[in-house]
DNA sequence: GGTGAAAAAAAATTTTC
DNA sequence: GAAAATTTTTTTTCACC
């Protein structure tokens, strides 16, 4: 289960460039290819990479806007109202929270009234509490850097 | 600029295994191979296809816990705190929104004490209100299912 | 765990239609 | 866009350290 220095490179490499080849891979960390297969077999079936993906710019989606809702059940409605979350497919992520909140939710959105829309399917569950994002300073990388 | 129902499917399958050969993917999608690997090339020069990157497990990096913080600047220190923000590595995520808080970052943290230590930085710049994610009901999915 | 080389398998590209 | 073939890579295997 440990995590060595290559390894730690495999997955900084990977973050960078996921369909960089077992190959390049290895030249780049200075181990024999089969030696840099052999790792990166290792991290997906621990678990340590969970997905090859690609990140896309939603807008050439059609979802210009973007908006993060907190989300206060009523009493009584936790259950449903985390149901009723992952069947919204414009809610890209949500995570269960501490706090006064229990929802924390970003949204992807086609315009104001698709955002209207969406909001319009929980209140009667829920209190919300809307952002619309203006910009990201920082948008998704590796934790610690 | 046109996204046919063809380029949805290289999205949606890259999506799943950004690592999946080109060949592969243009069986799925019925087209020939040539043809595939040209519309991946625009895809990424028109910059519909940001990065090809991994999910990670931060757990496996040594990150256990994780926080969104709703950060308020005092009044004039607005742009120290976004600088702040973007050279703190724990944030995974920063986005500046509408409404009280002006930013709302995801935080990766390897303890309590750690994100005790990261907040330390920012007290000084900003009110923050902060929220430990306990479970995540959904992650990451594609903007519209 | 790792190496190196060779065999085997794929994949990308180019050309032609 | 498609088809086919060439050319280049890449992956895997295996003997050995």
């Amino acid at each position: 289960m440990t995590m060595d220095d290559i390894d730690r490179s495999i997955i900084s490499l990977l973050q960078a460039d996921a369909r960089m080849s077992t190959k390049a891979l290895a030249e780049h960390i200075g181990l024999s290819a089969p030696s840099a297969a052999e790792r990166l077999r290792r991290l997906e079936e621990r678990g340590v990479i969970r997905a090859f993906t690609i990140d896309v710019d939603p807008r050439a989606l059609g979802y210009s806007l973007q908006a993060i809702v907190r989300i206060k059940p009523l009493p009584g409605k936790l259950h449903a109202v985390q149901k009723l979350l992952e069947a919204i497919p414009e809610i890209s992520e949500c995570d269960k929270v501490t706090g006064d909140d229990c929802f924390i939710a970003r949204l992807h959105l086609r315009s104001i009234e698709h955002l209207d829309f969406i909001l319009e399917r929980i209140v009667d569950k829920a209190e919300t509490s809307t952002a619309i994002i203006k910009s990201q300073p920082v948008t998704r990388r590796l934790p610690g850097g």
